[in-house]
DNA sequence: AGTGCTCGTTAATGCGCATTAGTAATACGC
DNA sequence: GCGTATTACTAATGCGCATTAACGAGCACT
């Protein structure tokens, strides 16, 4: 018969200082008097099928409490329990050194929702499962240790998410995606608010207005275009293929020419898309600044999204704002509802239309 | 002969899918013609001793692709005693809506060494036990499924994190702390750090320097003082209790009368100490403004630690920086030593001295 | 007194994996 | 030809918890 070994386990003391390691359920019973499988019951139980005299479920909670006791998150989840825990899972670091696309107000969002659910949540990340980057085909796997996890970022590996969804892992991606199919996800109603903008400018009087976006058919770009198309089309303006400008190297082909060009040929409001990397947006006001424009004035401009913080002050872009809080809220409503196995969806979180400075009537026509 | 239930459980596809749960061990086992134990050698095995041949090596390694096994990391993590968690645990909402005293920087540091060293982490927060706030007296209890806990921010309940420490808990405060006994912190050297600024102040002429800080005695403004105090005696110059101003209520008190009183009694530089909300530097700013003075030219001013991020810009304030993530990632260095047993120590980490643009040389007297 | 309850508690079991003692098989030495 | 290494693998065990069958005690009825 094989002896007990001692392994080193880890969270206990070193020697000198004489401490025991964390306590278990089998030491909160001894102090209480009763068995393991009584401890569990009362810690455990929010049920109802519990039979326990309240004279026995407090002498537990008392040596519990004495004794600091605190379940081990593995083993609750390995006894096909739920641990508390949700995660969240960047496919960059999540706290990038370059501020720029941050997810940070998202997790404002999540971090309150989770708390009030009664949720820690866990940290995972791409680089940590082996540092050389893409890692084994398991690198997403360790997100099962919690109770469902939250993806953020574009470029998650479709094949490994559709793994989790096809094993019932509740999982939710924060912004829209079609790739593993079932997989859940919430998103910012990026087409009606570019619909709205796109109406307003309309209604300032533009006749000709040019989206600027990036070169990259993420879900987000493909949502903006189609809400300004379907704005154009709503205010019955002509929504030619040269109404949309793509900028595979934005900052070399969006010249002050080009921008001439247009106001030569009658387009009097541009709108750029919002990216992680505020590239357009950026792109643009320079731009007109090299090109000496009035930008409320000659020419109006709109973002579709929050701006960078960088530059965030000055002239407040006209355009909408991402409620990246609220996203990551209902991100985590989504996340909850899946855990506890129902069925919910709430997949769009409306924007507000901000006025901003950078929009004005459309100059008259020479 | 109690017969093996079927419990429903996460993580297995439903029914009509016809899909069954993902495989275990023992089902590539089963297929590679080995045991249970010998699939563990292979795929667990960074380790030497195993004595494998190349040939069932490979048997395995291809059953287990063709299955597409991925561990389930709970039970890794319960089967090796280790749960590879740190904690994280702030005092206020670890992503404050209010951007100001954020953690941001900090995570940044912690993040990158936590993942380096194969850790996730557990985001816990100060009112996510209860939502009612304060909770229960064992709020700080919940950390304890880590294997060890960071701690951010200035108001921990020092009666509960004594708890955890006499229990042997690996727990590391993030600033210089006294009050429990044997907690172990990282900090900056405010010390050295507002000594050398005294003492450049000192090099460009300034015979007079005054300290604004808050009415507060944390440790982190305490060490500031100190600095201050030690960079006068070391320039040669007097460091009467008047050297020092306490500004209970900022905005009020630091007037700018006040500024003019000091240039009078020949103070020619002001030394601010950074603290969450800027409020010393703020005020400070705010009075010269008012009082319409020349800031390298008539009044130097510097700055103890890193401006906040509104206004960071303009004219960069002379003083030092704290090197925020590099304190992340030397409290989780601390931290993953302590779990590990080890007897580490490495509290000070160095701020570099920021030249700014906001002092100069002194003001000849008239 | 015996039968049928309900109530409170415990013993037993397994989740999926890592670990170690142990066994079978082959190689080596004299 | 028999002990001793060495190699290649398997059986058995437990990590900490949740779950459930089973059990003893008390009680109300026949």
């Amino acid at each position: 018969m094989a002896e007990p070994r001692k392994r080193a386990r880890p969270g206990r003391a070193p020697g000198p200082s004489g401490r025991t390691s964390r306590p278990r359920q089998a030491e909160v019973a001894r102090l209480a008097g009763v068995s393991q499988a009584t401890v569990s019951l009362v810690l455990g139980g929010k049920k109802q099928g519990a039979a326990i005299s309240a004279e026995t479920r407090q002498k537990v909670l008392d040596a519990a409490l004495s004794l600091g006791y605190v379940p081990d998150p593995a083993a609750r989840r390995l006894a096909a329990a739920r641990n508390d825990l949700l995660g969240v899972f960047s496919f960059t670091a999540t706290f990038p050194t370059d501020v720029q696309h941050s997810y940070y107000p998202f997790l404002v969002g999540v971090e309150q929702e989770a708390a009030a659910r009664g949720y820690d949540l866990v940290l995972f990340t791409g680089s940590s499962s082996g540092g050389a980057g893409a890692a084994g085909p398991d690198a997403l796997s360790r997100v099962r240790l919690a109770d469902g996890c939250l993806f953020l970022g574009r470029h998650a590996p479709t094949k490994e998410l559709r793994r989790l969804v096809e094993d019932g892992f509740p999982a939710v991606h924060v912004g829209r995606r079609d790739e593993p199919e079932g997989l859940a996800w919430v998103g910012a109603d990026y087409v009606s608010a570019s619909h709205e903008v796109v109406t307003r400018l309309a209604a300032l009087g533009h006749r000709r207005i040019v989206l600027v976006r990036e070169d990259d058919d993420a879900p987000a770009s493909t949502d903006r275009e189609r809400g300004f198309l379907e704005g154009l089309e709503g205010a019955g303006l002509p929504a030619g293929p040269d109404s949309v400008f793509r900028t595979a190297d934005p900052a070399g082909t969006l010249s002050p020419e080009r921008l001439r060009a247009w106001l030569d040929a009658g387009v009097t409001a541009l709108v750029a898309e919002e990216t992680d990397t505020g590239c357009p947006w950026r792109a643009l006001r320079s731009a007109v600044d090299e090109a000496g424009l009035d930008c409320p004035g000659e020419l109006s401009l709109a973002l579709l999204g929050s701006p960078p913080a960088d530059l965030a002050a000055e002239p407040v872009p006209t355009g909408f704002d991402i409620p990246r809080p609220q996203l990551g809220a209902a991100a985590v409503r989504l996340l909850a509802a899946l855990v506890a196995g129902e069925e919910a969806d709430e997949p769009l979180v409306a924007c507000p239309f901000r006025a901003g400075a950078t929009a004005g009537p459309a100059p008259h026509r020479a």
